[in-house]
DNA sequence: CATCTTGGCGTACGATGTACACAAGACGCG
DNA sequence: CGCGTCTTGTGTACATCGTACGCCAAGATG
């Protein structure tokens, strides 16, 4: 089994007082600090982004950071426990929940374009997902923006609690998945030599010897080999979004 | 920019022998090897997933899998190119294939089956996730085989190649953002020190105290405080492909 | 047997995350 | 101002990691 330790946790488990088991970093971002302060979790957070964003994921180590940041490498451990908390900053950070300007009182609008963000910062950020994977992080504060103005435009609509989260759930679930595997792709294709911004056919094409030498993906080889018209991923995605969504729509009948 | 070069890669960017640029692994599996054979790809695979599935990914490193295997560290190195290598052989390796059952002339049937089992597949082996992100891997031996089987279960149906592969790639971030999204929730549950298989509500609740102080997430935190029922993420699960399929199916006119 | 190819081994190097002890700047109180 | 006291920044040290390189052994081939 995976789990190493299946008791509960410290404190007790249903405690009404019981307060976060851990500080869990994001309650420690806004209490204020005494003496020096030349580094804040907002600077650590945007130079670690602007590295990674630079070099990729693997680039940033606590030693690059802080020699960005002009400052000794230990001197990042007193904002952050572990490189992971590091990660969690970063995750945080590049959400821009402000960016959200749909009809708050339209739904669907505000279901598709919360969708249509979250692919377009995985795309602007390819670390994301490998961090997020990483540093499994639900619930950070811009996260829980997100959810508090998706369950605002929900409000009108006669849904209970439950249905409303499955409801974000099942969108989070397809924009999260459609993002990362549109990432994922991008990055072998950067892999194998061709860009980031490289035709994605590229990638079948090149396997296609693969299919059809073992001759066992007979039906796989002849689609690929049959020529696919060049891809518009975002329209695909919206597509996808909005299946979805009429889908669940019918029935939750709303 | 992410992208270090968005030059075409080796070889010409469409020749159409072009062949692999590079021999990817699974092209090297199957070419029979001379020599000594104390391991094999299938043997090291085995032994680095038994090892995440007991100690975690963050555990599987060359020298503890060579230990395992009881040969040197380097032995490893003569059957992968590097540790990442290993990684691509792990997420192909706990893909079986041949668990799928289903009519294969029944396509609800047979996708319901293959997004089912990619849940299972990701829950029980909950390093999964961080692996696919970590080494981007579309493409390997056994995922083609499932979308063979996916593109069978088609065949009957009057649908373009675009139309079957968009079809597929659908499903596929849809299970692809549940499993992930379930998976990470769940090692989070066990990072904060309530098991793996504990209630999913718990972090909800836990979170709520930050969620009423700061006050920015009064809906969030009344849904959370009038209480959830119970959840069952596997019918949910089930309910979002349906509803996804439906909404495909309407457009596609099958 | 001689030779060659391949597979496994041992060592060594650079990089990483971070524990720990210490110095230096800011603040409260006299 | 002077002096504790707390917090922030520093420097060193260590275990661990991925892996490059050179060597030896084992089986195949002549």
């Amino acid at each position: 089994m995976a789990n190493t330790k299946n008791a509960c946790g410290p404190g007790e488990q249903d405690g009404e007082q019981g307060g976060a088991v851990q500080p869990s970093i994001w309650e420690r971002l806004d209490t204020p600090r005494g003496g020096r302060t030349t580094l804040t979790h907002a600077g650590i957070a945007e130079a670690a982004v602007a590295l990674a964003d630079a070099e990729g994921l693997e680039a940033v180590s606590m030693r690059k950071l802080a020699d960005r940041l002009g400052v000794a490498t230990m001197a990042l451990y007193r904002y952050v426990d572990s490189k992971d908390e590091l990660l969690e900053l970063m995750t945080d950070a590049v959400i821009d929940s402000a960016a959200l300007v749909a009809d708050p009182g339209d739904w669907r609008a505000v279901f598709g374009e919360v969708a249509v963000r979250r692919r377009e910062t995985a795309l602007a950020h390819p670390w994301l997902s490998a961090a997020q994977a990483h540093v499994p992080t639900t619930l950070t504060p811009s996260r829980n923006l997100v959810v508090e103005r998706m369950l605002g435009a929900l409000e009108p609509l006669p849904l209970t609690g439950d249905q409303k989260m499955q409801l974000i759930r099942a969108l989070d679930s397809y924009a999260r998945g459609a993002s990362d595997g549109e990432v994922y792709q991008r990055m072998m294709l950067e892999r194998r030599g061709f860009g980031f911004d490289g035709d994605i056919r590229i990638l079948l094409r090149s396997n296609m010897q693969w299919l059809l030498r073992s001759g066992r993906y007979p039906r796989f080889a002849r689609v690929v080999q049959d020529g696919l018209a060049p891809a518009d991923a975002a329209a695909e995605f919206d597509q996808g979004i909005e299946a979805l969504l009429d889908g669940l729509a019918v029935r939750f009948g709303i």
